[in-house]
DNA sequence: CGAGACAACATGACGTATCAACAAAAGGCT
DNA sequence: AGCCTTTTGTTGATACGTCATGTTGTCTCG
């Protein structure tokens, strides 16, 4: 059993780090979505499958490694495939190798899609995220990332 | 117009933090609202107005305030105080001063709710923000997340 | 004072995210 | 082979986020 101890409340410093991350990540994805729907038509969601996409050899991967590379659980996925395809970005396939399995392929309209929407998006990732930031901030964001990420790996252990 | 010159595409340095970024990014939201919902039946959304309710005078705040405190537009916070409204977490009054204005009224199961998960949640904020950072790293992260909030702030005017 | 601009909020529609439930195929084990 | 577990994907329900629109009240300034 769990004993009630008094919380470590997080100190001024802390609570003003804490604010600054959540706006970060608030008003950076709000940057971002806003500008991709805006200059391509595409939403957030939409941009980050059909990166992985572009990048595969036939433009098209196995549902379940689209689920990876993105992070998503296979609901999202299989939603968000659903919606781009009834808008002609992707279309669906039956899997040779494994008949549970579904292929998704990027369709002309998809490439088209993609290829118009990343160079002006790279440049906003850049305006808002690498320009105002120095290399070794840089690296050390990187390290803190990653061991942040390790932590939240082990949580799930 | 704009000229179209070849695009400044990420190297594989930049790639991989920006890949980290987005990563952290998912799987901290995803572990804090899943403990969120878990041991106190709370979403993030829920959490991030009990928060500023609980801090003020008579546990009640103007829409208008409310929203400026967690950034979200009027739209996104009327939504969400209907669905709390609903659920019995607050309510929402007239306001006095102006007759267009709203009040929001944290109810006693409201801050029951609030003084039930703060604890907990906490911990969790700890356990996977702070815990794994030194002083240092915390201090350079405050550095970097504000002048990436100034970069965005000023990509409104 | 009065007309137009602006601010505050609600709502409906649509896209998105999560969860639980389901179905079907693959893999493992005896 | 046959049973059981795991993997893969879809679907429906519900919660959440954003946009466009509408309503009402306040403010400004001529």
């Amino acid at each position: 059993m769990t004993v009630m101890t008094e919380p470590r409340w997080l100190d001024e410093r802390e609570a003003r780090i804490w604010q600054a991350y959540r706006d970060v990540r608030r008003e950076l994805q709000s940057a971002l979505d806003r500008q991709l729907v805006r200059d391509a038509g595409l939403s957030g969601a939409d941009y980050a499958l059909l990166v992985p996409l572009s990048e595969a050899p036939e433009g098209a991967l196995r549902a379940r490694d689209l689920g990876l590379s993105v992070g998503w659980d296979r609901s999202r996925l299989s939603h968000q495939v659903g919606r781009m395809e009834k808008r002609g970005l992707v279309t669906r396939e039956e899997c040779v190798e494994d008949a549970r399995g579904s292929m998704v392929r990027l369709t002309a309209a998809g490439r088209a899609a993609i290829e118009a929407a990343a160079p002006e998006h790279v440049e906003t990732v850049r305006r808002y995220f690498f320009d105002p930031l120095t290399d070794e901030e840089l690296d050390q964001l990187g390290d803190v990332f990653h061991r942040l990420l390790a932590r939240l790996a082990q949580g799930d252990a």
